[in-house]
Formats: C-alpha cells, sequence, structure tokens
DNA sequence: ACCAAAAGTCATCAATTGTTGACGTGGGCG
DNA sequence: CGCCCACGTCAACAATTGATGACTTTTGGT
C-alpha cells in the first residue's frame, strides 16, 4: 500500500474557511508553513503534497505549481529562514551549555526553530530524493559553519562529533520516544550530562586521559 | 510518484540462476537475508517486496505468503539472530572501549550484525508502520539490556545517553555521509573520543566538575 | 467599468505499491 | 510407480502518489 500518510485531520489550527484572499506571496506562505510542520513530524516519503495542501487549505496543484513539485517544496522548506546564532560564542564551554540548551528545550520557543529544522533533516535523511538536498543542506548550513566557528586542529571532525551527539539526543527523544528528559527537576540534569558530551567533542586535544 | 525505490540492480552476489531447489526454510532464510540487506540500505517505505524478492529469486507473492505481509518481514528481520554480546563487560570502561569498536568498524565483520541492526532501526525509525516496531524492538533488545548491564542510579537515562552516541555516530557515518572517520591513523583517534564520549555519557555522577 | 493577467480549481493521468486468489508443478511418502 | 500436498508462479486488483493541462474566478490598473 506504499507508504501510509499522515492522518489527514488538519495538524494547523482550526483554518478559517473564509474564502482565502488572493495573494500569491501569503499562499505560498501558508503552504511552506504547513509543510515545516509535517515534515517536522513525519519523513519525506510519508507526506503527502494533499496533506500539507489540505493543512494550508490550498488546492494540491498549487503546491506543484508554486515550488515545482515535491522536492522543490522540500528544498524550500529546508531554506526557509536559517540563521545560525552561534554567533558570539567564542568560548567552548559557552557554546556546548548553547547547545545543550537547544537539544533539551522541548517547547519549540524561539531558538527552537534551529533544533525543529535539525530534526526535519534527521527525519528524510533515508529517503533516496531527499538524503542528497538533506546532506548538502546539513553540511553547509549546520556543519561548516560550526566547524569554522570551533577552530584549532581537527576542527570538521570535532564539530561532526558535536552534531552526533546532537542528533543522537534528538533521534532518543523525537523518534525513538524514549524519555530521557523526565519533568522538572531531573531535566536539568540531563542538560548538563549532554553540555558535558558536546564539550568532550569539541576538545581540541586528548588532555589528560 | 510515492517513494522511489531503490535500483533494481541486484545488490547480492550474482544470484544463481540455476532453479531454486524447493525447499521452504531455504527460501524464507533467502527472503530474509535479502530484506535485511535491503532494510540495512534503504528506509522501510523505501523497500519495495519486489527488490526483496528479486534480490532473493523468488516470486513477490512468496514474500507475502511466507511472512504475512511487509510488516511482519520487518518484524522478522528484527527478530533475526539477536544476541548480545556485552555479557562479561562489568567494566564501564571495557564496556565503553567495546562500544567504540562497534561504532567505528566499517568492515561488517561478525559484531557488525549488531550494528548492522541497529542501522536498520535508525532508516526506518520515520516511518509510521514500522515506528512503533523499531522502537519496541530498541528499547527491549537495546537499552533495557544495557540499562540492565549497567546499573546504579538513572542506569535508564545513561544507557539512553550511551546509545544518544552510538544513534549519532552511525547517522553521521552512514547517513549523513559525514567522513568524520578517515582512513588508517586518525581512526583510532576517532574511536578513542568515541570511548570518551560513552564513558561520560555512562558516568554515574557528575563527579567532580 | 473593462479586460488581461494572475491565482485558484477540477479532473485526470501514469506509475507504483502491497496483497490476494487461482493456477501449475515438483518432490517425498506410501 | 503414483499420488497428493506443499512449494512456487502468474496475473490481476484496489489504493495512493505526484504531476499536468484545461478551465474558472478574482484582482488591479487604466
Amino acid at each position: 500500500m506504499g507508504a501510509i500518510h499522515g492522518t489527514a485531520k488538519s495538524v494547523t489550527s482550526p483554518l478559517d474557511d473564509r474564502p482565502r484572499v488572493r495573494n500569491a506571496a501569503v499562499t505560498r506562505e501558508a503552504i511552506l508553513a504547513a509543510a515545516w510542520r509535517r515534515f517536522l513530524n513525519e519523513s519525506y516519503d510519508n507526506v503527502g503534497l494533499r496533506d500539507v495542501a489540505g493543512d494550508a487549505g490550498v488546492d494540491v496543484a498549487l503546491v506543484s505549481r508554486y515550488f515545482g513539485g515535491k522536492e522543490g517544496l522540500f528544498r524550500a522548506v529546508l531554506s526557509h529562514g536559517k540563521e545560525e546564532k552561534f554567533d558570539g560564542l567564542t568560548d567552548a564551554g559557552a557554546l556546548a551549555a548553547r547547545l545543550a540548551a537547544m537539544a533539551t528545550e522541548q517547547a519549540p520557543d524561539e531558538d527552537g526553530h534551529n533544533m525543529e529544522r535539525l530534526l526535519i533533516i534527521l527525519r528524510s535523511a533515508s529517503s533516496p530524493v531527499a538524503s542528497s538536498i538533506v546532506r548538502s543542506a546539513f553540511s553547509a548550513d549546520v556543519l561548516e559553519p560550526l566547524a569554522a566557528l570551533i577552530g584549532g586542529e581537527g576542527a570538521q571532525q570535532r564539530a561532526s562529533m558535536a552534531m552526533a551527539v546532537m542528533m543522537g539526543t534528538a533521534i532518543m527523544r523525537s523518534i525513538m520516544a524514549v524519555e530521557t528528559v523526565c519533568e522538572g527537576a531531573c531535566r536539568h540534569d540531563v542538560a548538563r550530562r549532554i553540555e558535558r558530551l558536546v564539550k568532550v567533542a569539541l576538545e581540541e586535544d586528548k588532555p589528560s586521559y
């Protein structure tokens, strides 16, 4: 039966049945927002254009028309509002704390966007058509900036290690549904542990051993 | 066009065109082996029963007939030959070294089986029908045994963290195709770093800090 | 107010997918 | 040797998927 798509039930807030004003930019954004939410919760293959269109309250044809097909839509989602916020963090410790905070926050606040994008990347990493897009986006938008930020020997490798920790925790929490992060108090413990992990991953050289 | 399946090109060694002897057990095993290889390289949705049947050199109908459908086949693959080999490792350091070795070995030698199963789990973790199977298998066959092996406070959480490191490195290497592990010499460095990461993840309590 | 172009809708297509039933056929046991 | 049931094959089906071309409706400028 092929890929089973998500429930047709709208994930968005109760979409207005009022006839949408004809504005290409607004419609495009609506589609993009709906696609973002879909790709965040399901893999590339399991996101149907009809689901996205339904959430956005538009016809299926518009999706292909505006984004040139499913692949274009996915590409647009990954390219949507990408700004790295690790600007001023030159200190390795502060950077680690920042990453740990990103990994443990569950309410998709402001910065949740970056983590959400990481999750989107993760979800569709094993879909043949999406994998190439995902890999290049991950390398260009995440890995290389991080490697450039931290300097030193083997920056690329250390950055990869840190992202491995991030990816791993993300998988555990959001995909494997393992409740590593319990409520309240112990959550802080987990955050500290992740922080230590990231720090070790970023360490320039094996110091004491 | 739905999920694009892998190339019809056989992944197996040149399959014998000699008329297969009629033996249910042998055929079942052939299908299982072919399915293992397919699920190892593609996600649940992107593995077609026709691909598996083609690799095994049998008809498509036999797959559904023997395993009761695609879902049953996937379940059978995950349940195939699962033996944990962390038996005698009571020392946290030795365990970490073992896990790091598992994560860095690229030739699927003897123990590669365990890592391969982890990769199969990882690949299909985002497929609605496979996710439930994958999660329970991961919890029952990987997480809980590891948590039981290491003792102490919050064993479940520490085990999850260690597996997060394992999953993360696996993703980086096999899915994201990030070349964290270079040839020869530096590979050992990576192994040591992973070993340290696993050790930190398994640490019972924040010692100095 | 008109009219061209943009924005949106509808219907339909080709391609795959997993699954099932009816139909051959070969091999082991009496 | 002969039969019969398990083993295997073939063909077809229903369901979805992404995509596209023709058609309708609205918008905005003059």
